[in-house]
DNA sequence: ATGCTGGGTTCGCTTGACGAACCGTGCACG
DNA sequence: CGTGCACGGTTCGTCAAGCGAACCCAGCAT
């Protein structure tokens, strides 16, 4: 029986804003890691375990995290002549994370280069490099944070200048 | 002195692709959170400490690291009748995490609502809400990975399909 | 000289990560 | 029939990291 361990029972805020509760899910070690080969249609255990080198111990607990928070579900599939075993695979809010995958691949690409990016991402239809972008819903695009003024909705204000 | 942890001395690959060299400078807990509050113009340790609730121990050692990395810059500043003090600034570097921050955001926005986001984003010229989108360089919007083609670059082969 | 404030450091404890060893179920093969 | 083996874990001992509370130190004000 793994100890699974729940979400926001330790530290991270989340009542700030959303960053905190996002990390409490998917902050720990591993688990963005586990998403990037879910992402890259790694679903079994011992291909998982392999791909990332991380300590058995350690992927069961965060699998097991990641499946009770929605954001995997286990399949039961059946290897040819083997018995019957399960897989991860994305749900919806498992996908839904996908930008935030791309853009921290985006900034290490950018900002850790040793030569080019280990791996590149073209878009299926066209063959374009894909990347992350900042919109507003007028259709602009929005250069930076300076572009961009936070507004608390909640009774905790905190309407900060961002430079 | 701050024990100082060089960036890749453990664990987190890096080698596959980027999003573990990332997660190497930025991944370790508390590090996004303090990022989370540069953007939204924190600058003071003192402060830091009181947004987030962190150790000061720990909050130290991010900062450190932040610094060594180049995400953030120390800047001296003298409150008038105080004595000079330094305060935490983004670099460039560090600004360009931003996307990163606002998609863990909108995820957590999209999936943990108790309620209205507890932060607004709105862009300053046209007040419309700013989010992250997925685009190619031939300005089509990618929906998600299914419409994303990953090729490695290296000689490490590594081309799965996603899905 | 005394106290206060910002920015830390030190200390002892608890939690989490790590790697190696072990377990158990069920198919295949002899 | 029984033995091996592979997958998917669990258990264990060790070691690093996170934690809160207490302490420290420089300098300005009084």
């Amino acid at each position: 029986m793994v100890t699974i361990t729940g979400v926001s029972d330790a530290s991270y805020d989340r009542s700030r804003c959303s960053v905190a509760g996002t990390l409490a899910v998917v902050g720990e070690k591993w688990s963005l890691l586990v998403l990037r080969e879910a992402f890259l249609g790694v679903r079994r255990f011992a291909d998982l375990q392999q791909a990332l080198g991380a300590p058995k111990a350690v992927l069961t607990d965060r699998l097991a995290t990641l499946v009770q928070e929605g954001i995997l579900r286990k399949e039961p599939y059946q290897a040819d002549g083997a018995r019957q075993r399960h897989e991860y695979r994305l749900t919806d809010k498992g996908r839904d994370l996908y930008p935030t995958l791309v853009a921290l691949m985006q900034w290490g690409d950018r900002h850790l280069a040793d030569g080019p990016p280990p791996l590149a991402l073209e878009h299926a239809d066209c063959g374009a490099p894909v990347r992350v972008s900042l919109v507003c819903d007028g259709g602009h695009e929005v250069t930076g944070p300076h572009d961009v003024r936070p507004r608390a909705s909640a009774t905790t204000g905190r309407t900060a200048a961002v430079r």
